[in-house]
DNA sequence: GTCATTTTGAAAGTGATTACCATTTCCTAT
DNA sequence: ATAGGAAATGGTAATCACTTTCAAAATGAC
């Protein structure tokens, strides 16, 4: 799983994959620092958390997610590649969309506006089967 | 422009109104409230520009734009509707597309994952035309 | 082992946004 | 016009995620 992978791993690293491995929901730095901290009292501290969210979201092993309020959301992720989501407002469970859907647009943009896509954010919100049936 | 509009129009929210008639760039609350001050000092404070847009974004006369950077960003729209762009990173300009890309996916979401969406986030980064030639 | 480099982490700092709360303004009934 | 209650306002303090600082601890090449 980390075949090829340029980056020192260090033992915050390691730890913060391990914690991203268990729970496959969008987990925030302090939602990571504080499943460490349950299971162990010397797990790293917050700042190595946030350091080693930002090395492996530059490795290109965890996602980085803005739901637009102000926390940012980790997950891992196939390395290089990255998807979306439907975010459920009632139960925060978000689906996890299989391809993105802008892609397939950047040609089009580039022809358009001239405009070169590096990057984007998009997150669908609403309510999710299970708490629409409630 | 502002016909059959379901709110109550106080004096801090026309200010803003004007100020964002005036610049057609995202502004954040900070930029309208400094804009505000520089030709009247007596003009809403801080609290007033940061409660007029939330009720001019109920409204649906504003619309909020989220960039992923922890400061929300406002443009008049109109009314009701809302658009997304392609924001250049080197100049910090948008350009503002016309057709909202998501809605058109709602009914396929809907019946493939029974997922209700109610609202969405959609950004795009990138270097502009003018950026990209220089 | 020695010493330079890297990693770590507690505490302090930052910056946007929100909560408080006392004052002012507005509106309506008299 | 006036009194009184509701709404709006604005400065200050609080919040909260995140970043910076800097000194101590871990690492690793020689
Ligand atoms: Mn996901
Ligand atoms: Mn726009
Ligand atoms: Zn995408
Ligand atoms: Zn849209």
């Amino acid at each position: 799983m980390l075949q090829g992978v340029d980056m020192r791993l260090t033992k915050g690293c390691k730890k913060v994959l391990e914690v991203l491995e268990q729970v496959q929901e969008l987990s925030s730095a302090q939602d990571i620092h504080g499943l460490m901290r349950n299971e162990d009292d010397k797990a790293p501290g917050l700042t190595t958390v946030y350091r080693s969210l930002e090395s492996l979201v530059s490795a290109g092993l965890v996602q980085a997610v803005a739901l637009g309020d102000g926390e940012r959301r980790y997950e891992l992720v196939k390395p290089g590649e990255h998807h979306h989501h439907l975010v459920c407002d009632k139960c925060r469970s978000s689906v996890h969309l299989d391809q993105c859907l802008i892609e397939e647009l950047e040609e089009g943009i580039k022809n358009k506006y001239g405009f070169q896509i590096k990057g984007h954010i998009l997150e669908i919100f609403g309510t999710c089967k299970v708490c629409t049936a409630k």
